[in-house]
DNA sequence: CTCGCCGTTGAACATATGTTGAAGTCAAGC
DNA sequence: GCTTGACTTCAACATATGTTCAACGGCGAG
């Protein structure tokens, strides 16, 4: 059996345009994101592709994991693990996986200026009066 | 009046390899680095640059930013209210600076996320039984 | 004084992240 | 059936972040 949610999910109908339209960047960049595993595609008999709902979305997270450092790269290796139409459960995951990224880096970001600052000569002058 | 402090930290002795090696960057990126205003040089009657103390330091905490999603034009825009050696209160400025940028981004992410995730039909498909 | 080692500059190359343009294909409407 | 518009691929260009290379200059040791 096949329920209406499966058809809604499974199936693919958003173009490149449509695609770009909604999750807010160039058709170029849509192209880009799926060469590099970002979003993935089926092609209609014509050659042409075929998006599902959840490539707008993907699009819209990748742009803000960029924005904490993650590169395309690393964002299509956080993404390799999600169904082809993610429910709440996943995208949760996703959630947590590049939440911990962002606040790894913070972490590391905090404690080495730590360091720098604690380790005496790194980064402070030598305080010495006369 | 000099005081022994003043010399150290005003004088630049640090040749472009000795910043790269305190640093741990390529030569070449020091070169870059200086380019682009994240640190700066006095040259020597031959032409050759020398960078002070806080050189390193800036290439180190500069890596760090850039980890968390910083360009080198912002950071060297953080950098630039710094005095020519940065004293422990000008160090703990920049990092705050730097980990606000951190937090205020994974901010973002995480309510766009949440955004994302509560605004129905975003990223969630619409969970329909029959 | 010559040699070798740094340093200098500028250009070319390399990778990441895209954008733009040219040339061709396909489907839909007049 | 011809035009039009959206799609395709591929190549060139653009920016950010560096690295490598070639050609050259100065300086200290032998």
């Amino acid at each position: 059996m096949t329920t209406t949610a499966e058809i809604a999910t499974v199936s693919a109908t958003r173009t490149v345009s449509e695609v770009a339209g909604e999750s807010g960047v160039a058709a170029s960049a849509v192209r880009f994101y799926e060469k590099h595993g970002v979003i993935t595609a089926v092609r209609t008999p014509s050659n042409q592709r075929r998006f599902n709902d959840s490539a707008a979305c993907r699009i819209k997270v990748a742009k803000l994991a960029q924005r904490v450092g993650l590169t395309v790269r690393e964002i299509a290796g956080v993404f390799a693990g999600l169904p082809p139409s993610p429910g709440p459960d996943d995208w949760a995951r996703v959630a947590t996986v590049l939440v911990e990224h962002a606040e790894a880096r913070t972490a590391e970001l905090r404690a080495r200026l730590a360091d720098l600052r604690s380790g005496t000569k790194l980064c402070e002058v030598v305080e010495q009066i006369d």
